[in-house]
RNA sequence: GUCCCUAUCGUCUAGAGGCCUAGGACACAGGGUUUUCAUCCCUGCAACCGGGGUUCGAAUCCCCGUGGGGAUGCCA
């Protein structure tokens, strides 16, 4: 029988969920289902300066809204824990002495390097690690700086003789890195803690994982983790190293995804009116290919496609643009109840006029919606009519002009008129206007033009102008239609 | 500097030596449907980084360049 996959998904708790971050776990966990596995949260807060609050709460928030659930962590248990790293650290220490008496780590008393005489990118040239040469310190000198209390680090040590470390990744293939080119890398820092590392190779071990998914950043680093397994005497687990994800600057200048190319954190990206399973989606596809030419999958629909194969090597340029498409094909795939109640809290129309005719709004909004902080600018002219150019009333499409506009506002306004009000009236008014073309023998287009723009100020409105004018109520409306005769002249 | 990875339309990608006149999607442009704009539908634009091999045949395999990215932290 074959072992059961378990994976993993490690974050460090830093108040924020990077999409990259998102897309590993949403792989990780694609990965698992896919073959009925466990997928397991453990938490990376091995780094106390960076303590950040409430930040694991906020990748339990995250999981739980972008539905990756996870079968074992720190809040649903599970047989391997802990599942956050700071309590398990007493288990670091015994491992890494572990590897002190195998020869495969040896005590650094070296001080901390000083942060301000970093050497500038250029002349950065290889450094092994430990300044001090410590891993040549006889047990009598060590004993002794112990004694003493002196603070200390353990170091990796590797053997820098000609031979070469290989491994096997299920994306990249056959990666081969000689040992000369590794530093003695830290396990165990002065505090006691271990280095992501570290506690990496002892908890993968300790939790079963079969399946290591990460970003292709840790490729190069990959040699020493097998070095240490090989140390242990542990398995190595199966590598599935992602493609990076790259942002584009102003500049044009790419480099991986950060602020500066724009929300990258699942909870911006939701608050500016993404929906979470537009972003899985997304971002599924940012790097993986369902080797079909479907683009739009639902989480287990992903689970079920999901294979290894399709992971691809080249990094990829996040696009929002198409992130706004996808999101726009989910909105309208939501119910025209849901999406007016999501709507709703985006919309800005609390206490205003717009409150009461919300649903009849938001349904003429929804197949026009691309990401819903969009709302806002799309309906604000109904509050208040912006200030526009007669230029607007040319359309050539439909054969729209100011002249062609300012007759038919002129004949209609009196029809217009002689209703009591324009409640329930859209349809009646634009009847009206179709009426009115029909009569002149005009294209259908050329009134409606005139008209929407007249009472909108906007070419591109939500709704028709029978629409807007009963969303307006008959005295603004016919203002506005005023106004525009004003302003054509 | 050194090491590692990578390279198909502007972007995400399909392509496992002949199915490639290189397919799909976003974006863009044009047209059509619709009570106007939008939605929707159709069409168009647009790519194998360069040079050498291997082969009857290369986007696909190999080598060398070049471009891009990553690593080189008591961060993860």
């Amino acid at each position: 029988m074959t072992k059961q996959v378990r994976t993993r998904f490690a974050p460090s708790p830093t108040g924020f969920m990077h999409v990259g971050n998102l897309r590993t776990a949403l792989y990780a966990y694609l990965l698992a289902k896919s073959q009925k596995g466990n997928f397991v949260l453990r938490i990376e807060d091995t780094d106390q300066a960076r303590y950040v609050e409430n930040a694991v709460e906020v990748i339990y928030a995250t999981l739980k809204s972008a539905n990756l659930i996870h079968d074992e962590g720190p809040d649903v248990g599970g047989n391997y824990g802990p599942y956050i790293q700071s309590e398990r650290k007493h288990l670091y220490k015994d491992y890494a002495l572990e590897l002190v008496k195998k020869g495969a780590a040896y005590y650094c008393f070296c001080e901390k390097h000083d942060e301000d005489e970093e050497v500038s990118q250029d002349e950065k040239t290889f450094i092994e690690g430990c300044p001090g040469h410590c891993a040549n310190l006889s047990e009598a000198e060590i004993a002794e700086k112990l004694a003493k209390n002196t603070p200390y680090v353990i170091r990796q040590k590797i053997n820098r003789d000609g031979s070469t470390t290989t491994f096997n990744d299920l994306v990249y293939g056959e990666v081969a890195i000689e040992n000369k080119v590794l530093d003695d890398q830290i396990l165990l820092k002065q505090d006691g803690m271990p280095t992501y590392n570290f506690a990496n190779v002892v908890d993968d071990h300790l939790m079963n994982i079969t399946h290591v998914v990460r970003g292709s950043e840790y490729l190069s680093s990959t040699p020493k983790y097998n070095l240490l397994y090989q140390a242990f005497g542990w398995d190595i687990p199966e590598y599935v190293h992602l493609p990076l994800i790259m942002g584009r600057d102003a500049e044009g200048n790419v480099s991986k995804l950060s602020k500066r190319h724009g929300s990258v954190s699942f909870e911006n990206l939701v608050q500016e009116g993404y929906l979470p399973e537009a972003i899985i989606n997304y971002i599924a596809l940012l790097g993986w290919s369902p080797k079909s030419d479907r683009e739009i999958f639902t989480l287990a629909e992903l689970t079920e496609a999901f294979n290894t194969n399709g992971l691809n090597k080249a990094a990829a340029i996040f696009d929002y643009g198409k992130l706004r498409w996808m999101n726009s094909e989910y909105i309208k795939m939501m119910s025209a109840d849901d999406f007016a109640k999501m709507a709703k809290a985006f919309a800005q129309i609390d206490g205003t006029a717009l409150e009461s005719k919300w649903q009849s709004l938001a349904n003429l909004l929804q197949q026009r919606t691309e990401v819903l902080s969009d709302i806002p600018s799309m309906i604000d002219f109904l509050l208040e009519q912006p200030e526009y150019d007669t230029s607007l009333f040319n359309h050539k499409k439909s054969k729209a002009s100011p002249e062609t506009a300012k007759k038919v506002i002129t004949d209609l306004l009196p029809e217009f008129e002689k209703l009591a009000t324009f409640d329930g009236q859209a349809e009646q008014l634009n009847q009206m206007i179709m009426d009115y073309a029909a009569q002149n023998e005009i294209k259908v287009g050329q009134p409606m033009w005139g008209v929407r723009i007249a009472v909108s100020g906007k070419t591109v409105t939500p709704g028709g102008p029978g629409e807007i004018m009963e969303l307006l109520g008959k005295e603004e409306a016919l203002k506005r239609l005023n106004k525009a005769l004003a302003l054509i002249g």
